[in-house]
DNA sequence: TCTTTATTGTCTCAATTTATTACAATAATA
DNA sequence: TATTATTGTAATAAATTGAGACAATAAAGA
C-alpha cells in the first residue's frame, strides 16, 4: 500500500485526551446486533468512535459522529460508562492504524496519547441504515452480540457493559420503540425482548404483560400467507395524549 | 484579603478538560446528607471535585481526592454520568475562585478552560469521618439532600442525578451496608430506605422483606433505656460464605 | 409487684400480581 | 370441509405484596 498524505484531524480543533465511543445496537428480526468497524489494513476491530470538538456539547458530538456513520438523524442515545483507565492506552495499535493510513508520525502526535472515553449506547431501526466507513476504516458491519470478532483494546468490556445497561433498561425506556419499525407484531417485540434478556419468555404473559402496559395501539392484522391466524401490528402509542 | 502566592496545580501533572465531582452521602441516622464545599470569601457553594494526573486511572484519582477529604480508604464509590455540555464552562466563577485565592491569572490559564467532568456518588458511614476543607475552601459541611444551599454551575443537576441513580441501586446494589455502621437496627436499616426513596414503608412489610432476602445477621438486643421491647441488631452478611 | 405505655417481632388474611394451562379463533392448505 | 400451525384470550393456580391484628417485651410509675 502506497503512503497517502490525508488531512488528519486537527488538534486544535478537538478536546485533547477525550474520546467517546458507541455500541449501536440493531434487530434484524431475530437477532441483537452491533455495528464493529475495521481499520484498513490492520485486521483490527474496534466500536465506532470519534472526538468532540472544543466548541460542542459532548452529546453532540457523538451525534454528529452517529450521523456521518448512519446518516440518520435523531437517534435514540444513551451514555452509560466513561473509562478510565491508563491500561486503555495502547500506543501500538493506534500507531499502526496511523500507519496504515500514510499518516506522518508526527501528525498523529495527540492521537497516540492517552485518552479517557465516554461510552454510549445507541439504538437503531436495523432496517433504515447502510452504514459507511470512515477515513481510517475500510469496513464496517453488523455483528450478532454473541459473535463478536476480537475487539481492540477495552472495547469487548465496553460492549459487556451497554448490553448489561441496556438489560437493566429494559422495562423503564421502552427500549422496542428504537429498535422496531413503526408497526411490527406481538412476536417481534418478544423477540426483541428475548435478544435483550438473552432468555426466553412465555408468550402469553408477555402478550398479557404489553397489553396491560397500555403503551400499545393495535392496527390491522398482517397477513403472511401462513396457514394460521394471522397476528395483529402494533405500534407505540405517540405520547401526544 | 492579602494575596497570597500558592503552588498551584501544574498542568504538567494534569489531564487538561477533564474533572472530577464527588456526591458524598451520608446517613445520619435520620436524613440522608451529602458533603458541599464553600470556597473562600466567595460564597460559592459546590461538590467535592478534582483532577485527574496524567499517570493514574480515573477512578484512581477520585479515590485519591476522596481519600485528602475524608481520610478514608475503601469507600464505596460508583460513577454515574459524565457531564460535557459547553454550558457548564463558566469562566466568571472559575476566575472569582482564583482571585480570591491569590492566585495569578496567567497562573490559572488551564483551571479557567471548559471542562469535562465524571460524576461519581460514594457512600459513607458519616460517624466516620470529620470532613477536610481543601487549599482552594474553607468550609465543607453536611447538607440535608432537600436542604441545599445554591450550588455552582450544574452541580445541582449532578446531585439529583446522583439521588436518581441511588434510588434505581438501592434494590440491587445492597446500600444500606455503605451508609450503617457495622451493627444497626431493623429501624435504622428502614429509615436509610425511606430517606432514599423519599417515601415512608410499612415497618412489618419491610422487615419481612428484608429478612426473606436473607442478607442479614441477628446478633445481641439493643438496650437503649426505652420503655419497651428492644430491637435486635443486625449486620450483613459477609459473602465469604 | 402490678399496671401502663411505646415499640418490636410475628402472624393472618385480603388484594394484587405472576405463572401455567386450556382453548377457541383464525388463515392458508390439502 | 378437515387439517395444521399460530394467535388471542380466558381460567385457574401459585406467589408476592398490602394492611391489620396481636402477643412479647423494657422500662416507668402506681
Amino acid at each position: 500500500m502506497t503512503k497517502k498524505k490525508r488531512k488528519l484531524l486537527s488538534i486544535d480543533d478537538y478536546i485533547p485526551h477525550l474520546a467517546y465511543d458507541t455500541v449501536i445496537f440493531g434487530f434484524n428480526g431475530e437477532h441483537l446486533k452491533i455495528l464493529i468497524l475495521e481499520y484498513y489494513a490492520t485486521g483490527l476491530f474496534a466500536l465506532p468512535g470519534g472526538f468532540v470538538k472544543r466548541d460542542e456539547n459532548l452529546d453532540d458530538g457523538v451525534k454528529r459522529g452517529l450521523r456521518e456513520r448512519t446518516g440518520l438523524d435523531n437517534i435514540y442515545l444513551e451514555q452509560f460508562h466513561t473509562f478510565g483507565d491508563l491500561s486503555r492506552h495502547n500506543h501500538g495499535a493506534m500507531q499502526r492504524i496511523l500507519d496504515a493510513n500514510g499518516y506522518e508520525s508526527e501528525d498523529g502526535n495527540w492521537l497516540l496519547d492517552r485518552f479517557i472515553s465516554v461510552a454510549y449506547y445507541a439504538l437503531i431501526n436495523y432496517k433504515d441504515v447502510d452504514p459507511k466507513p470512515d477515513d481510517l476504516s475500510d469496513s464496517i458491519n453488523w455483528y450478532p452480540v454473541d459473535e463478536l470478532p476480537p475487539l481492540m483494546m477495552d472495547h469487548h468490556k465496553i460492549v459487556t457493559m451497554a448490553l448489561q445497561t441496556l438489560k437493566n433498561n429494559l422495562e423503564k425506556k421502552l427500549v422496542g420503540m428504537n429498535l422496531l419499525p413503526n408497526k411490527f407484531t406481538m412476536k417481534e417485540l418478544q423477540q426483541v425482548y428475548e435478544a435483550i434478556l438473552g432468555e426466553k419468555l412465555r408468550r402469553t404473559n408477555f402478550q398479557r404483560k404489553m397489553l396491560a402496559l397500555d403503551i400499545l395501539d393495535r392496527h390491522e392484522k398482517l397477513f403472511l400467507g401462513q396457514a394460521n391466524r394471522a397476528p395483529y401490528l402494533y405500534s407505540f402509542k405517540s405520547n401526544k395524549s
